[in-house]
DNA sequence: TGTACATCAGTGAACGCGCGTTCACTGATGTAC
DNA sequence: TGTACATCAGTGAACGCGCGTTCACTGATGTAC
């Protein structure tokens, strides 16, 4: 019953976090394609083979990687969101923006390992999907939220094209009824948005203008979230 | 002066475009980082160090790459508007968008190369941004021509904080005076938009209720075309 | 509390691959007189 | 029009690296009696 961490157990803990951890600084240094077992080896002053006991394959390394990002980032999101009073949804929703791109920034090779192209011949497994969820999770969460509390009660919405409707309603099958198809639509397109601004800051592509992109950004959340509905509060 | 083209001159221009399809054949199994001089010499029946004689290293035929992806989509943006009346802005702004898209879609790697997580290791030479910069105009072209037209004299927009107009104003400064900075925020935030959800989609992050993605695309796009103000002609 | 056995971490050698780049060379193509 | 010389494409060997993964092994740690 009583679970005595034994030595070997703690051992093994503290080795497959210093794995990770040295991953990561290559990843930052030569990026997911470059991820090498014997360059982590060699850090760690051990013989590569050993290595395979604590991943079984440099994919699984690349697997774990990806998701302690999402739910790294998830965390850091929900934390950030619980400092917001509930019902302020218009700040929880900026909040949640500006925590990610800064998230982005301080970890930038990570945000690529997630949002970014995708690592050539690395295949991810559902593990990956269920802890992307959670970062969605704590946006559609407040989007939720504000449905809940009536704020798009009685509003009217340019209707949808039926199949966009139905794919609509489908993904949004674990929201609340209380938010309304074409709220849904912007929230995704908003997200595609607030990640497709990161990522570009991230790739060099505001060079010559906006960089740090700081206010364009703040300025995009802004009128995101009026388009969303979330009024000021 | 009569150019006469030797067999020389002729050979190497037929090898060196076979030497990039290669390399995007290549690109497009495996991706950018792991992209080889020998494996294309291999698939050229030729010994590797004959490579050096058409480019001088792998960056450079990265460079190339990359280049060429730009001012080929670049290209199809401009043919696709062209065939649009010159005053009809929504459907000009709404055919590049989808034009866009349906690129990246057919040439995904090469779309990857250009918007998606930068090549590790490689730094894009001068060159690379100025091919760049025909995409954007591709966009920008419009909403200048729209401005030019004066569909937002008279207009008046939530002031801008200073730090941020002078970006746009300075960004700004190759398009004509009448795109007003507001409009000039929303149409970057936009492409942003736009390339973030190709990029997902891409990414397979839309699994599981989108995809393809179409419908949720040109929806998107609709909306965004009536936020910057193109009205239905 | 002590002993016998099972589990597990890490070693070291090996297999079978891959890569970019340089260099001295042969032989074909192009050019100037 | 023919010849001498210069340019250039492609060869083959080599340098000096890198990689993931398997396997039989030693020796330390943990467990059951």
């Amino acid at each position: 019953m009583t679970e005595r961490r034994t030595a070997r157990a703690r051992a093994r803990e503290e080795l497959t976090a210093e794995i990770k951890e040295l991953a990561l600084r290559q990843l930052a240094e030569s990026g997911a394609a470059q991820l090498s077992l014997r360059a982590i080896a060699r850090d760690l002053r051990m013989v590569s083979s050993a290595l395979y006991r604590y991943f079984p394959s440099r994919d699984h390394l690349l697997t774990a990687l990806i998701t302690d990002a999402y739910s790294e980032l998830a965390d850091v999101l929900a934390d950030a969101d619980a400092r917001c009073p509930r019902s302020a949804f218009r700040r929880r929703w900026i909040t949640c923006c500006l925590t990610m791109r800064e998230w982005g920034m301080q970890h930038a090779h990570r945000f690529g390992l997630i949002y970014g192209t995708p690592v050539p011949g690395y295949r991810a497994p559902v593990e990956t999907t269920a802890s992307a969820e959670r970062v969605m999770i704590a946006f559609t969460g407040i989007i939720d939220d504000a449905g809940r509390s009536g704020i798009w009660k009685g509003q009217t919405f340019a209707p949808l094209k039926r199949g966009l409707r139905g794919e609509l309603v489908t993904a949004g099958s674990f929201l609340g009824r209380e938010v309304p198809p074409p709220v849904l639509a912007r929230t995704i397109a908003g997200l595609a948005q607030v990640i497709g601004m990161i990522n570009l800051e991230l790739g060099g592509h505001f060079v010559g203008g906006f960089e740090p992109a700081d206010a364009l950004f703040a300025y995009t959340v802004d009128r995101l979230t009026d388009d969303l509905g979330l009024a000021t509060t």
